[in-house]
DNA sequence: TCAAAAGTGTTTCTCGTACACCCATGT
DNA sequence: ACATGGGTGTACGAGAAACACTTTTGA
């Protein structure tokens, strides 16, 4: 095809106005028992002093030599840049799209949200430990009122999370390395949000267990009460991704 | 907030260059048989000659005055104007945002893919009857090499809709009025794309049958052999919509 | 010794799967 | 009469759900 084609059809395009284009994350963990997400505390308006889910835009580049990022790139660079740590090979999934007009009240801004997780162990660094840091957990039990159409975004994610909880190795990112019946129980809770029974939970884990996704660990979990087992993920799958890009 | 406020912060969203949003449709139907999806032959190039979904830009709007559509009413209006007919009503849900860079050989090009169902009373109605179309229903056992990345799009809307076949009303929206039990299982075996037992399909029949989603409608079909009995949906929805907007 | 959590077992019900079989009809 | 597809019944197994029970520890 020809550069005049390309020009042209560019001219064309750019009649229409665009709108800019953001990825929002809910990044989950697991902190104190509960399900809890990463949230933002917004330091300009609109929506000034409340908590919103970290984010940006994509970078999408402007020229030939540089192509811009893809939505998953774009959604682990936010990640990483919002907890600060190095997380390549962390879990995200993409959610959708969310772009209502006036779902931001300066301009058109289409955002793609994704779900990541964050290993427990990781997620005390970020928020709470530092004093001057706008960013926090919030235990799903007890948000506070989202900015934007945000809440309808972390209840999407939400959603996502729980359809794919037993069809995928969601729940093995948000335990240690070594787990508990127990452990891994507590997890599927929070995220079903539901009680499970102890008795056919630890069926369902024999059944893990059988088919080799889980193998026993060295040790034992010093627990208030009986010392329980240990076990470990095995599998070979570093946490995968989505359709999209 | 101040309007002083939003146009510093347009000014600023506007150093970063945007990309073009569009909608990409998976407009599935049923005919002769096999699930079926609609295409576009390309007309210029890229990819001229080759086979395309149908789908446009997002009417983003930009004035005060005038907010644009949401991406679901981009999507609505794409598959009026494609077809050619009213649909207000007809089934769509979001698949999700395909914006790998390079996607779009001239520009950067962030989609928003969307899966809708058409009622196959409907469906001669466009393509392959007017000889001046470019557009027409492909089987899924033999699709044509596809323009940009919408192979990819392709498959993520059939995995949607797999996975949404048992927990959604989807198969109705593929059926006539009324049908019979080998009709609606004939439509599962094409979404799933594999072939179920009648007996077995007949149990999960009565089961909807017996939550009052399906009931008897009068008349016998006339098949090749035995006469069967018609039924038709009882469902009050009209055709649901996806979490985005 | 008592509470609490780890860990085991049992029973019932539902559902998916496989498969054998009867029934009605056009050719 | 017979092939074809509509329609029925049975038998097995996996797994969800409810629940009673034993074991091991710290306090």
């Amino acid at each position: 095809m020809s550069d005049d084609f390309i020009q042209a059809y560019r001219t064309r395009a750019h009649r229409y106005p665009k709108p800019s284009v953001t990825v929002d994350l809910v990044v989950f963990t697991m902190l104190e028992g509960d399900l809890q997400v990463l949230l933002i505390e917004r330091a300009e308006p609109p929506f000034q002093g409340q908590w919103a889910l970290p984010g940006g835009f994509v970078r999408v580049g402007d020229s030939f030599d540089d192509p811009g990022e893809s939505l998953e790139q774009a959604a682990r660079r936010e990640l990483a840049e919002e907890t600060g740590l190095a997380l390549e090979d962390a879990w995200l999934e993409q959610v959708g799209a969310f772009g209502d007009p006036g779902r931001d009240p300066r301009m058109r801004i289409i955002s793609i949200a994704y779900t990541a997780l964050l290993r427990p162990s990781l997620a005390p660094r970020i928020g709470a430990g530092s004093d001057a840091s706008d960013a926090r957990w919030w235990p799903m039990t007890a948000l506070p009122a989202l900015a934007f159409d945000h809440a309808d975004i972390l209840h999407a994610a939400h959603l996502h999370l729980r359809a794919r909880l037993y069809s995928s190795a969601i729940a093995f990112e948000l335990v240690p390395e070594s787990f508990t019946v127990a452990e891994l129980r507590r997890v599927y809770q929070a995220i079903l949000a539901e009680e499970l029974d102890a008795g056919n939970f630890r069926r369902h884990f024999r059944r893990l267990q059988a088919d080799g996704v889980l193998v026993e660990a060295p040790g034992r979990r010093l627990t208030p009460t009986k010392p329980a087992k240990l076990f470990r993920f095995s599998g070979t799958s570093g946490g995968g991704t989505s359709k999209t890009g």
